[in-house]
DNA sequence: TAGGAATTTAAACGGTTGTTTAATAAGGTT
DNA sequence: AACCTTATTAAACAACCGTTTAAATTCCTA
C-alpha cells in the first residue's frame, strides 16, 4: 500500500517538502507512531501527552515525530482522523427505519450509554472522539462534528416521528439534547453519580458493571425519555 | 483577623515550618494571591495555569506562593476551599420543603440550568467547583462532595415525593441523575447542541441568551421530567 | 557495486515550568 | 538603637517540553 506523501510548508521559508515516499508496512515507523499516541492522546489529552512518551511507547526516536507528521500538533490531528476512519462499528447500525420508532429510540439510547460505559476500557478511538466532543479542538472541530451529525440527526428525526404531529426543529433538539444529556451524564460527571449512592457500593457506575445493569439503566431512560418526549411534544401541539 | 498559621512538613526533612503570623489584612499578598489565583484556576484548570501568571495578575513576586502557600498544589486546594467557604448564593435557598414536590423539581433545575449559563461569566467560584464536579482532583474530591451532597440529597427527596410511593434509592438517585444529565449537557457538551441547530443560528446555547429562553429551556426540562419521573415511578410501583 | 535519497539516531537547542536560594527590606519588641 | 522574626525580591536552578540539527545508517536504484 502506497502513502499518500505529506506536503508541507515551511511557514516563512516557503520550501514545500516530501516525505514517506517509501511503502508503508503496517509496522513501519510511522504507523507504529500513531498507535502508540492514540491511546496516549485518548487517555490524557493534547496537552497533557508528551511526544517522548509516545515514541517511547512506539519505540521510536524523538525526531521521528517531526519527521514524519512535522509535529505534535499534526500528529494528533491525523490520529483524530485515523480514528474517525474507523467509527465503523461505532454509531452505526442505526439504519432499520422501519421498525417504530419507540424501539428505535431505544436502541439510540442503548447505544449512547454503551459507548458511554465502554469508554474507560474500550477502544482508543471512541475515547478520542468523546474527548473531542467535550472539549473540541480547533483543528479537529469540523472533523467530529462530521462524525456525530448523522447520529444525532437520526435522533432528531426519530424524536419528531415519536412527538406525533410536527414539532419545531428547534424543540426536536431541545428533546435529543435531554435524551443524550441523560446518558453522557454518566461519563462527563460521573463524580455526580458517586453523590448519591452509599459510598460503600457502586462507586463508580462506569467501572466493572455488567451488561444486565447497563442495559437495565437505559430501560430507565428510555421510559423516562418516551414519557418525556410524549408530554413535552403534546403541550407544544396544543 | 488573625490568620491561622500554615503548618507544613517538609518530606523527608521533618522540619515543621510556621507562616503568616502577622496580621491578614484584605489587602495581604496572601489574599492578593488567593483572589487572582481563583479566575485563573477556574478558566484554565491547574494544569495550564501559571504560578508565573498568577503572581504577574496579583502584582507579586513568583516565590510568593511558596512562601505563603507551599506551592502550586496546595494554593489550588486552599483556593478550592475558599470557593467552598463562598457557596453562599450558590445552590441554597432549596428549602421550602412545604411547597408541592412538582414546583420544587421545576425550582432544582432551573437552579442547576442558571448555574450551567452562568459559569462562562458568573462567578469563579462557580465556575472552579463545577469544573472540579467534572474532573475531581484527588485532593478536593471530599470538599466538593460535600458541597454538593445536600443539594443532590434534597432533589432525590423531592422525586421520591413525586413518585407517590416509596421507590428505591437507587432509582431515586438514577431519575436523579436523568434530571441533572438533561442540563448539565448545556455545560459538559456543548458541542453537542452545535451538531443539531442551524450553523448559523444557536452557535452555543450558553453564550449571551436572554434569561427568558433560559427559563423556556427549564421549563421543557420540568415538563420532561415530571412524566418521566411519573412514568418509571408507575412502572416501578407496579 | 557505487551513489544518492530516505530514514534513523544521539545530542543539543531555546523556552517554560515549579521551585529554591540568598540577599535585602520591613516590622515589632526590648 | 539593636535585635530578631517576618516578608519580599531578583536571580538562578533543575526538570521537562517540542523542536531542531547534523551525523550515521538504511534502502533502493542505476
Amino acid at each position: 500500500m502506497k502513502t499518500i506523501p505529506v506536503e508541507e510548508i515551511d511557514q516563512d521559508s516557503n520550501e514545500p517538502v516530501l516525505k514517506n515516499h517509501g511503502v508503508d508496512s503496517p509496522c513501519s515507523t510511522r504507523n507504529r507512531i500513531m498507535l502508540a499516541a492514540g491511546p496516549i492522546f485518548a487517555d490524557k489529552g493534547f496537552d497533557a501527552a508528551t511526544v517522548r512518551e509516545i515514541c517511547q511507547a512506539a519505540e521510536v526516536n524523538v525526531a521521528s515525530v517531526k519527521y514524519h507528521f512535522g509535529g505534535k500538533q499534526n500528529l494528533y490531528h491525523e490520529t483524530v482522523i485515523y480514528a474517525h476512519s474507523c467509527r465503523a462499528s461505532m454509531f452505526e447500525g442505526r439504519a432499520d427505519s422501519n421498525i417504530d420508532p419507540a424501539e428505535r429510540l431505544r436502541e439510540y439510547i442503548q447505544q449512547i450509554l454503551f459507548s458511554m460505559v465502554v469508554n474507560e476500557q474500550g477502544p482508543w478511538q471512541v475515547r478520542l472522539l468523546m474527548n473531542e466532543i467535550q472539549q473540541p479542538t480547533d483543528s479537529c472541530r469540523q472533523l467530529v462534528r462530521d462524525e456525530f451529525r448523522p447520529f444525532v440527526l437520526g435522533l432528531m428525526e426519530t424524536i419528531a416521528q415519536l412527538s406525533g404531529k410536527s414539532i419545531s426543529t428547534e424543540l426536536q433538539s431541545t428533546l435529543a439534547m435531554s435524551v443524550i444529556g441523560q446518558c453522557m451524564i454518566y461519563r462527563f460527571a460521573p463524580e455526580t453519580h458517586a453523590l448519591m449512592v452509599s459510598s460503600d457500593k457502586h462507586q463508580n457506575l462506569l467501572k466493572a458493571n455488567p451488561p444486565e445493569d447497563l442495559s437495565t439503566l437505559a430501560d430507565i431512560v428510555w421510559k423516562f425519555s418516551i414519557a418525556g418526549i410524549d408530554a413535552v411534544a403534546r403541550e407544544a401541539n396544543e
